[in-house]
DNA sequence: TGTGTATAGTTGCATTTGAAATCATTTTAG
DNA sequence: CTAAAATGATTTCAAATGCAACTATACACA
């Protein structure tokens, strides 16, 4: 009978550890434009996926971002107000918006995502290509596996 | 002179990427202890810092956990209130708080960390040693790079 | 010693966040 | 055709968070 007892040891714990990494990389890429443009997270969260896809609904964003339909219609609320995003709303569904960036809301853009890829390209710098493709894929594994498992019983 | 406009795919932006991947799996965890031992996840990292490190200082716990002063004064008041960790002051100087887990902390650090640690495990599952080895590399360099890096301008 | 500065920790206040309730519209079932 | 259920989005309210101000103790040095 042994009574030896589990540590955990947070600077090793892989949760820990992608949750502090992502902090930083993420507290740093919000300079660009938290400060320069008054945008929040979710606002510049919700106009990068509309630079991407126009005329998603409240809902895909919310799907294709992972964020929460309340900080959704917030942002957008926000977007609206400022003028960078614009609403329609579907004519054959009157309760399903249709959002994309306007004129405005393309020049932030347009400002914000050279410098964000900048940035990605200075985190990855030191990589080189055979690193940056394992990268890519652990990612993507971790990603279906965390999606897979079960909440801890 | 080429107009082409840069578009940011959040789906391969790596930031974006970190920041779901941390956020499915620290919710995750967080599963192990909120529901069952109503611990916030600031009060988690506190006792899971003092496990490892009995006697710190609040200020150290902030330092060891990436956590803000302000955070950990609030887990620690409540970890106190719920018997979970004991406080003296150093009489050297009498500002300083020495914490440890309680007889009752320890007891729910030991039910924790095991879940913890099969967690971690099962994530990891599919990955062979030496992806397990590059990813912790990885990530090691990604964080010494990313503090560097100067606040894009 | 006394005065100014630094440090550990806490508290107050304003902002952000999230869950649940609500509103409006559309779809389904009888 | 209407009543009930479902859906997209917003609002409400309570809890979590973060910054700045504050308290208490310690240190520096004239």
């Amino acid at each position: 009978m042994t009574d030896t007892r589990d540590i955990l040891t947070l600077e090793h714990f892989l949760p820990y550890r992608l949750s502090v990494l992502s902090n930083v990389v993420s507290n740093a890429i919000a300079e660009i434009y938290s400060a320069r443009y008054g945008l929040s997270i979710p606002a510049w969260r919700v106009m990068a996926i509309l630079g991407r896809f126009s005329g998603l609904s409240a809902a895909e964003v919310a799907e294709r971002t992972a964020m929460d339909k309340v900080a959704v219609s917030r942002a957008v609320s926000q977007l609206l107000a400022d003028g960078r995003i614009e609403r329609t709303f579907a004519d054959e569904d009157r309760r399903r918006s249709n959002l994309r960036l306007s004129d405005k809301g393309w020049e932030v853009y347009d400002q914000v995502v050279p410098l964000a890829l900048e940035y990605e390209r200075n985190l990855i710098a030191s990589l080189d290509p055979v690193d940056r493709d394992a990268l890519d894929r652990l990612i993507d594994v971790l990603m279906e596996k965390a999606k897979a498992l079960p909440i801890p019983a």
